[in-house]
DNA sequence: CGTCGGGTTGAGTCCATTCAACTTCGGTGG
DNA sequence: CCACCGAAGTTGAATGGACTCAACCCGACG
């Protein structure tokens, strides 16, 4: 059940089946979302992580003039508020994008693989720091990136973080956002969301329909973007 | 010597002198960078992190077509790349942006503290979370709030953590950017960023000389930056 | 069969960029 | 001492990218 976890986990370091089996006792009750709702709302305070067993989900801002940004996407086998396990209060929320299973830690029990078992808190931290890293990759992108580079780009993490946990189809994955949940994510308006993915579309590097994307020329997507995997850290070695 | 680090993590929860005195015991030698060296190189591996003593830092990532965007900017007290103790391989560079003094930490001596100190542990795991709150925010800036309220909220997240670590002198304080720093920062043009200044100060909300911002109206400034410390953590409570 | 949410397209406006000039100021060498 | 230089800051004008407003299409669903 924790299968996701552990390939996340896993692709970093080796996982043994004595930590698997903290990370299985750390774990309390599941959960299913429906599409909108909230997973954890901004303000709160948390006293157990959110797992993601299915689905997509999204940590979120909103501002005073309704504009609202989405920070991260999370797919199955993130934390999606691991780090409010140290940080204690919700700055943002957490929102499903599609129906979503989840499954809760609580607190109380990371804290003691904190005291008893260094290499999974090791592990624990490094999946927060891989968080940090997409979060500086997404920034690169807003600021630097031509928005035809910046989808491309988030295409590219997206394929390669879900393959990670088995969910691609050959070159397809099913990404479930509305152009508008897209312009969230991109900054951008609906319109303008639209166009670009139609770029996208007319250059003949993925093929878009019925929310499954299918990359028709990855190479030539991975130049677009200038993609490169590094800071995902998918590199199995001692950490 | 270590005064801003202590300060740094002090301000989320209390720091035992036995824990100060194993932060410094993983500290080796001191060095010294001029505006525009690299701390640490993209792409290198390093087997130490860097703590920022003195001056302003910041971590970058630079495109093909020579585009450059900073990812943070970081200031006494900042282990400006901690996160490279688990995540190995750099996958941007850190530059000095005014005279730098730092002392380097072993990675060998931070596993140990992982090994035997764990509320030591989740207080530096704690300081990379921050990071990433901190990256979450800058995202929001860059995707949903106007440029000028961008900046604004730069000038009162730079204000507030330069407080903490009693750089601030009243409500002044230094920022050694030049305005094509700035501009790799938000994201914007030099030429748009220099109006973005203007704009701001033609509000009236900060004086702007000689690298020195001086906040004239926080109240306003905060309300035009809609900004709300909260992601900062900046509570003292166990963690 | 009508409605509604999402997607698509066109037109006009505004914001940000580029290009280019000009100023200011600190430093440096004649 | 001052003339010159280069780096940083400032300003104007023209271009182009992104936004808004508005209309229309389409498939799902009542």
């Amino acid at each position: 059940m924790l299968q996701s976890l552990y390939l996340n986990l896993g692709q970093h370091d080796f996982v043994s089946d004595a930590e698997k089996a903290l990370l299985a006792g750390a774990m309390s009750f599941e959960r299913a979302f429906s599409p909108g709702q909230d997973l954890v709302s901004a303000g709160s305070r948390p006293t157990y992580s959110t797992l993601i067993l299915e689905g997509l989900a999204a940590r979120y801002k909103v501002l005073e003039d309704g504009g609202r940004q989405f920070t991260s996407l999370q797919v199955p086998g993130d934390f999606a508020d691991l780090h409010a396990f140290l940080l204690k209060n919700m700055d943002h929320g957490i929102m499903a994008l599609s129906p979503c299973r989840v499954i809760f830690a609580e607190h109380a029990r990371l804290r003691v693989i904190t005291e008893q078992a260094p290499h999974l808190t090791r592990l624990l931290w490094l999946n927060t720091l891989v968080d940090g890293a997409i979060h500086r990759e997404w920034i690169v992108a807003m600021g630097r990136r031509s928005k035809t580079a910046h989808l491309a780009h988030l295409i590219c993490e997206l394929f390669v973080r879900l393959q990670v946990v088995k969910r691609t189809n050959g070159m397809s994955f099913e990404l479930p956002l509305s152009q508008a949940e897209l312009a969230d994510v991109l900054g951008l308006s609906v319109v303008h969301m639209n166009r670009v993915i139609g770029a996208l579309r007319k250059v003949g590097v993925v093929s878009w329909a019925n929310h499954v994307v299918t990359i028709l020329n990855w190479d030539r997507l991975q130049e677009i973007a200038e993609f490169d995997p590094t800071y995902l850290s998918m590199v199995r070695e001692p950490r």
